[in-house]
DNA sequence: CCATATGGATATGAAAATCATACCGACAAG
DNA sequence: CTTGTCGGTATGATTTTCATATCCATATGG
């Protein structure tokens, strides 16, 4: 019970492709766990409320697509951090604008964002968009610093109580 | 055993939220057939090779979740073609974005393109960015006329005489 | 009037994925 | 030598998804 290849049609559409890689819930919550700062197996737990099998699951899988990779930060004993290929990190495009519909569509009125990214090349708020709402230029990962709102700061942090008081 | 409500916890991530809605491979696929132009119920069902349960119970809960509505077109026999909210239709960039990342990262060096977007406002061809590759603007999907590759264009027939073939 | 076709599904039972919960093994710290 | 931490596995129940077959209302052709 340790194969899964992938197995679907070989078809030529993009979206296709990219959803059998990406096409779950727990998938895209981890990468955003990882664009988040997250390296270590049991943060990315926590962040995404995961079951320690999906969690290593979707590891081993999105290693094996090539979106990932382990890196030891420890020998004895070994352990690794999970951190984003270049593969990977091209995603991120595909997140903010996900991040951008859910804020617009799947929110209702008068609830709090959760982050706020500032366009580090500008100084300005970035927005939703892919271009930057401060100076308009397109906002690639590592030009933007995330601060998380109180409310969505708070909400993490009860995540993590209740995680480490089940642990 | 009818309701399918998604319970999940109500987090303040967009992302999270957003993954609740169109977080599985199915629901991405019918978006990608409603906005390459499919209306009817067996158009969808062939164009994504779902069985009819999962199309009929995603459009089901899309529909709830407000991504499409149904209208009908015939009264005796009451029959419905299935359209994009404007909830829906905003989760263009999100495609966009997935079209991109799979074509650059999820392809073979060689294989075909699915699809090459023409941008009407410029006339040239649109590439797989956010802006159009020939004048810069921001793409939008009204802006975009979409012809598939010959290879697809096989690809996509071929299917279909399949689905005929079985049904 | 009867047979077949069409659009839009639902029924059924098997197979796979996911879940909650518990446990494990290596080490480090007290 | 007991307790804690990190990174997972194992287990068994529950839930989804799958392939395949069937169904119903209506139109259409003969």
């Amino acid at each position: 019970m340790e194969k899964k290849v992938t197995k679907r049609a070989p078809t030529l559409c993009p979206v296709a492709r990219a959803e059998d890689l990406v096409g779950d819930r727990w998938t895209v919550l981890v990468l955003r766990e990882l664009f988040g700062g997250a390296r270590r197996f049991d943060e990315i737990q926590a962040g995404t409320e995961a079951t320690p099998q999906m969690a290593a699951a979707r590891l081993k899988q999105m290693e094996a697509d090539g979106l990932i990779e382990r890196r030891p930060y420890s020998q004895r004993p070994l352990r690794h951090e999970y951190h984003l290929t270049e593969k990977g990190r091209a995603f991120f495009p595909v997140l903010l604008a996900l991040r951008a519909w859910g804020e617009t569509w799947c929110k209702a009125p008068g609830e709090a964002r959760a982050v706020e990214f500032t366009h580090d090349a500008c100084g300005g708020p970035a927005g939703l968009g892919p271009l930057c709402e401060t100076c308009g230029r397109s906002l690639s990962h590592d030009d933007l610093t995330a601060e998380r709102t109180p409310a969505y700061a708070r909400e993490r942090e009860q995540r993590l109580r209740r995680f480490k008081g089940l642990s």
